[in-house]
DNA sequence: CCGGTTCCATACGGCACCGTATGGATGGCC
DNA sequence: GGCCATCCATACGGTGCCGTATGGAACCGG
């Protein structure tokens, strides 16, 4: 009865994607190793190679289900915001604090000279840039401007995660954290014609 | 006679430092190996001991070799140019172009995880940041705002050197990279109050 | 209760890496 | 030219990792 207490005895492959996930986070792509997933899970080897047929393959279950949850998350954050100046405030205060638990993204970003990697980080990135760009242009720059800013934009938010995580250069936390925010939003609303405010 | 011709036959730790810079830029802190770097140098790991007490004393003196070169290289650049907005720019063009030739930033990004590293890092940063807030102050701005100002221009620097290499959004040559460049600047010098334009 | 499928542990070979030990080559110096 | 310090190659033990092989436990249907 009470077999879901512990590690429920039989893993699923999500189990092991999710723990390769995990590893990701704590030490980027390159720390996803069989047998240390295997004891992280209570198991050995033997399991692992029954689910998947190597190392490679858990790894792209892991960034497949990263994308996949990323993604959904982010869509339905967007999708209930008409103003677009607010929707642009409110996707950067967001996806920054969202930084905090999504530990996944920045050793993904560092990690992408794999291929895999590479494509997943590409298709989310792109898929980003395209929403703010949207966004830009809902702002009244014409689709051209819209791209060229959304870029810097994401630029600016990649870069705010760099720093939190490899320095101590960026307030994370407190009122400092506010002011800095609205640094990064005054530039990235600057001089877009703002006609209703 | 010509003994200078190939790799002098003996070997200084300086070459040992720089052939881990090499391995840096080419897959991060991980991929410094004794016995790969010495067979990059023709060697084997009897020379590397003995120059070396360990694997990570060869790392460290090769942060310090690109700490020290990088700093004097960016404190030139800056040495001379009197009007800030100019300055700024002339910074930033410079820094993405030179983005392109030191493979060596990104990867000691990704691997702030290891204290060593992450001293490196913290160290060029602050000092990279203090030098375009004092552009800031001369800007027009209080130090407390241009110090904040700076941490952003400084994360849209790390973004977009971030997502150069990681992606394919962001142009690195051709007219369109002048473009976004402008996008960049027009964003970074944005509000600040310019009297002489 | 029994046979087959599903799931997993143990044991193995192989590779890349770290660091040590030790002998040998090379160069300055008298 | 002989001697000593400098520099380097070879050989070794040890660890962590990948992937395979094989036997066994757990579960399920009849």
């Amino acid at each position: 009865m009470d077999d879901a207490t512990r590690t429920t005895g039989r893993l699923s492959p999500d189990d092991w994607a999710r723990a390769a996930l995990e590893a990701i986070a704590e030490g980027g792509v390159p720390s996803v190793a069989v047998e240390r997933l295997a004891s992280s899970l209570g198991a050995t080897k033997g399991s692992f190679y029954w689910h998947f047929a190597s190392r490679r393959a858990v790894i792209e279950a892991a960034l497949s289900l990263w994308e996949r949850e990323h993604t959904d998350a982010v869509i339905t954050m967007m999708e209930a915001e008409a103003d677009p100046a607010t929707r642009l405030r409110r996707l950067m205060t967001t996806i920054i604090a969202a930084a905090a638990r999504d530990r996944v993204e920045l050793p993904l970003l560092a990690n992408s000279d794999d291929p895999v990697v590479r494509d997943v980080v590409g298709r989310v990135t792109a898929r980003r840039v395209e929403w703010v760009a949207q966004t830009y242009q809902q702002l009244g720059l014409d689709p051209g401007a819209a791209r060229d800013r959304a870029v810097v934009a994401y630029a600016t938010y990649v870069g705010h995660l760099q720093l939190v995580r490899a320095t101590d250069q960026v307030p994370t936390t407190g009122p400092a954290a506010r002011v800095h925010l609205d640094a990064i939003m005054q530039v990235l609303l600057a001089p877009v014609p703002d006609d209703h405010g």
